[in-house]
DNA sequence: ACATTTATTAACATCGTGTTGATTAGTGAA
DNA sequence: TTCACTAATCAACACGATGTTAATAAATGT
């Protein structure tokens, strides 16, 4: 029992417009009307396989976000040493790469959730990494890790909207000074 | 000649009933329709005071950030020493004040733009005070900006959205210990 | 080859939008 | 108080997007 291969040829068709108008026009301007005629198929083929443009939204943000998630971890082979320089930079290099969409994602207003969603990893991540002892001492650990994450994905933010305006290893050595300062590596 | 009242009361109701929408669906499922109702008034009568829920929002939002500049700047009357440890508590305590309105315009799905007016007012108050001498010689100042612009602002809407966890002034007190750790006050 | 699944087409009711024209009521100023 | 002006009301309009349906055609896996 394999996948039909219409269902894939669809949804790609769907995606692929969809990304297309992304970049054109606000989230809150397009219209299921729009993608379908766009992709060249029947506005009742769309319902077939997506509630709505909010859930097809949702999907799209899903699978792309399981890629970074994938490199993220791929170089810290080690777990306990997290992260690394080398996680760091294969992260920037990363974005580099998949720029169209993040700036998409990022640049779109109105644009439900992206944001939040790239957030809520993160604040995942530097709790499990943040060193309360030393500088931090008596710190809230709430207050520093959201203080952290929001920072570095602000960052990650502002690098990408701008298109990128210093190399991805600059990056990647600055934010290490700045992690470094706030006691956030191991 | 002075203000005709019907208009004060009209965009008080309308704004009003805006307000009590948002705390209770998503501004994507708000419609001029339901606003009019909620006022009271025929909904040809939105239209004669605003374009559409958009630029209702947009001015709501204008109006209540222009008071939060207001108590910004208040309390640092010297503005060569910027900011000072009580501009800090007075603008945590200004949260707490208008936590309604806050709540609302960041817990929002969907709320265009409001983080990045904060954000935007964030990094303008950042870039003029940061100093680059110290701890931060040789960094991109650029960067460090929006770092601490962005964490900032996280604190602000963590704080603001898991409902006020701490004390106002611990608040403070810890973004002070931040500030200073990455040489941000003066 | 055949049963199953998917896509197409056209139509439908429903809802929100933004605008219009005629009418009523409230307002500020003389 | 009167009066000209302006705002608000009401009903109606065309338009476009939504989500659903039923009949039909096409593609697919086995």
């Amino acid at each position: 029992m394999t996948v039909d291969r219409r269902i894939l040829k669809t949804r790609e068709a769907i995606k692929k417009a969809f990304f297309d108008l992304m970049a054109e026009k606000d989230f809150k301007d397009i219209t299921v009307h729009l993608i379908s005629e766009r992709a060249n198929l029947n506005r009742g083929t769309f319902y077939l396989h997506y509630l709505d443009k909010f859930h097809l939204l949702d999907k799209c943000i899903e699978e792309q976000l399981a890629g970074l998630l994938r490199v993220c971890a791929s170089t810290g082979a080690d777990q306990t040493h997290f992260p690394t320089f080398d996680s760091i930079l294969a992260t920037t290099e990363y974005f580099e790469e998949h720029i169209l969409f993040y700036t998409c994602m990022l640049t779109n207003e109105g644009m439900p959730s992206f944001r939040d969603r790239l957030h809520q990893l993160m604040v995942k991540g530097i709790h499990e990494q943040v060193n309360m002892s030393g500088i931090n001492k008596g710190m809230n650990k709430e207050i520093l890790v959201q203080f952290m994450a929001s920072a570095i994905v602000g960052i990650v933010e502002w690098w990408i909207l701008n298109k990128m305006p210093v190399p991805a290893n600059q990056l990647a050595r600055e934010l290490w000074t700045l992690l470094e300062r706030n006691q956030i590596r191991t």
